[in-house]
DNA sequence: ACTCTGGGTCTAGACGAG
DNA sequence: TGACCCAGAGT
DNA sequence: CTCGTCC
């Protein structure tokens, strides 16, 4: 009886700690970094159209993507309910739907595609995890209150906000990606962490998540908004990396320290202190813990679990896959009949309208050099400026080549950035300045 | 008056026929 | 999850 | 462009 009580209140408190840590942080990635940096150093901040992503290769975080497709992608059926779409047997295929049409939309605008999917999250986010886990029983209770009362607006706001990303949704969005011959990677642990990674890496040209931690993962360009429906209305988004730094002022290790003030899902942050006194206070101080002494303790509470270390360890040296074992597959063909089988027989698809969408794949990936064009660039180590010719140039035919030419000219940047891309040929390896 | 923070809110895809 | 708006505290 | 439909 004691025993059973003891463990209960040991397994309480745990979970009121992680519980409170969380209670405001409300907020993924790096508390409001993106508009902040739009304000304070817009010159890191390019507009692109998806034009200009031609030929690149971008590591898109697939997590978001699934969740936003099973909360949107539905259909309302007779009671007025909004219910995601699903195959005979009752199974979801709104991630599907989605991942497929997106997918197609990509490749036949030349971006080369390589989604990344999450693994373990690391065990300082439970907090924001426990968190997330609340918000989403509360939902949940109160779609159950809804439905008693039939109100049929309530009913969808709050069973959108029980839907949750399954281990199976997942797999499926992997083994529609591997019909349709784009490359995956399963990130160890978090898939902005693993982007960044490969775009640091030269594997690719960029990280293409909403999730501003890319960037402080090291990420040497994030690319935001590149969702084909949003791109019509709204200009892709590009941060630069080298220019945040810059812009504000910091090396990569304070950009850090001011990421993890402003506030991101392994901690909480001291009230009173946004981006601003954020900067200003890593910019006069250096780190964290000089801000922290120079502050006026009856008014800043510093949270108590404040794991500084811990967390900056998170943030520069994440789990990723070891780049030199990494093999990616970019040519992989498409497998027509294999695509039918699942998304056709398995999940009741239109038949015509998955032939119709892997004919744009396949007439999308035809229409690119994929042979002796490449064959006869691609020997050359281009040099910075070989490589910016050859951007221009040969923007359309190549593959991601590095940013433009005013990046280039300013090679600060600390930390990485440094490395542009080897000319094609991926294969594993990657020779790896940095670390 | 101005700035900053934080707490509240709402919203969330893509195709293609007409 | 992010973006937007407003209240309130601080300067 | 709007709106019904995708499964």
């Amino acid at each position: 009886m004691l025993g059973v009580d003891d463990d209960a209140l040991v397994y309480y408190f745990f979970f009121f700690t992680t519980f409170l840590s969380c209670l405001k942080s409300s907020d993924g990635g790096i508390h409001g970094l993106g508009p902040f940096l739009a304000k304070e150093a817009p010159g890191c901040l390019k507009e692109r159209s998806l034009q200009d992503f031609q030929g690149k290769k971008l590591a898109i975080d697939a997590s978001m993507a699934m969740y936003q497709f099973l909360i949107a992608v539905r259909s309302t059926g007779e009671n007025g309910v909004a219910q995601p779409l699903t195959s005979a047997s009752g199974e979801e295929t709104s991630h599907l739907q989605g991942f497929f049409w997106r997918t197609i939309a990509m490749v036949k605008a030349g971006i080369r595609p390589l989604y990344v999917f999450d693994g373990k999250p690391p065990s300082l986010k439970s907090g924001e995890i426990a968190s997330r886990n609340l918000r989403r029983d509360e939902g949940a209770k109160r779609l159950q209150e809804a439905t008693e009362e039939g109100n049929v607006e309530e009913m969808n706001k709050f069973a959108k906000r029980t839907t949750r990303v399954t281990k199976q949704h997942a797999e499926e969005c992997k083994r529609l990606l591997r019909l349709l011959g784009v490359p995956t990677v399963d990130a160890p642990s978090e898939a902005e962490a693993q982007c960044a990674a490969l775009a640091k890496n030269g594997l690719v040209y960029a990280s293409a998540t909403e999730d501003m931690d890319a960037l402080c993962c090291g990420s040497p360009i994030l690319v935001r908004r590149l969702t084909m429906s949003e791109a019509r209305k709204l200009p892709v988004l590009e941060y630069h990396l080298d220019q945040v730094l810059s812009s504000l002022g910091l090396n990569m290790t304070q950009f850090v320290d001011f990421c993890i003030l402003c506030g991101c899902d392994f901690s909480e942050t001291i009230k009173g202190i946004g981006p601003k006194s954020a900067l200003h206070g890593i910019r006069k101080h250096g780190n964290i813990e000089s801000f922290i002494e120079s502050l006026n303790t009856s008014k800043f509470v510093v949270p108590d679990p404040f794991p500084i270390d811990e967390i900056r360890q998170l943030l520069t040296t994440p789990e990723v896959v070891d780049m030199g074992n990494l093999s990616i597959d970019w040519n992989a063909e498409p497998d027509e009949e294999g695509l039918i089988e699942f998304l056709v027989k398995e999940k009741g698809f239109s038949e015509k309208r998955v032939r119709g969408g892997l004919e744009a794949i396949k007439k999308a990936k035809m229409v690119k050099p994929q042979g002796k064009l490449d064959m006869f660039f691609s020997p050359k180590k281009t040099t910075p400026q070989a490589s910016t010719l050859l951007n221009s140039t040969f923007a359309a035919t190549n593959e991601s080549l590095p940013a433009d030419r005013e990046d280039l000219k300013r090679g600060l940047s600390s930390t990485s950035a440094a490395d542009q891309k080897p000319a094609k040929r991926s294969r594993g390896r990657k020779a790896s300045a940095s670390k």
